[in-house]
DNA sequence: GCCAACGTTGGC
DNA sequence: GCCAACGTTGGC
């Protein structure tokens, strides 16, 4: 089993919003990415994912979430009236993908990303490495349980 | 293939 | 709102 982060922006999706999906289960579309997008499609079903907020007043990991369908091509990409369409997307010539992701749980307290900076033990994650703006990011074994303690 | 211009991300 | 650090685009 592997371990990832995905970043989401809560005015527009946050991880109380996957909790209130029908099914606690929300397709991960809009990747438009290919690093991010060559992370997603390296996800497997039951893959553990850190549901990071961004762009907001306190970026944290607030909770987990389960891959509970593997890769399968992003519908909003062939969608003109979607902000995501891609006109170079096909069903023959396939660029985008998603995933769908299952809740898990919501931490009682968020772990700040001011926090993660502060760990020795967390100096090497990916999600402060320099210039790491990816959506979808591989997260170490290490890393992930060090977090977990502290959860 | 190079690289300038442009767009996006995301912390601060 | 600013801006650094990217990624992408497109002319050449």
């Amino acid at each position: 089993m592997n371990y990832w982060l995905v970043k989401s922006e809560p005015d527009s999706f946050s991880i109380e919003d996957l909790q209130a999906r029908p099914n606690q289960t929300e397709m991960w579309d809009g990747v438009r990415n290919y690093q991010a997008r060559n992370n997603l499609k390296s996800m497997k079903q039951g893959d553990q994912v850190f549901f990071y907020h961004s762009s907001c007043k306190v970026p944290a990991i607030v909770g987990i979430a389960e891959v509970i369908t593997e890769h399968y091509l992003d519908p909003t990409a062939s969608d003109p009236e979607h902000s995501g369409f891609d006109p170079k997307h096909s069903e023959e010539k396939p660029k985008w993908y998603v995933v769908d992701l299952k809740f898990k749980q919501r931490f009682p307290m968020p772990i700040t990303l001011s926090w993660i900076k502060q760990q020795d033990a967390l100096k090497d994650i990916s999600l402060i490495s320099k210039g790491s703006r990816l959506s979808v990011m591989p997260i170490d074994a290490d890393h992930w349980h060090y977090i977990m303690t502290r959860v």
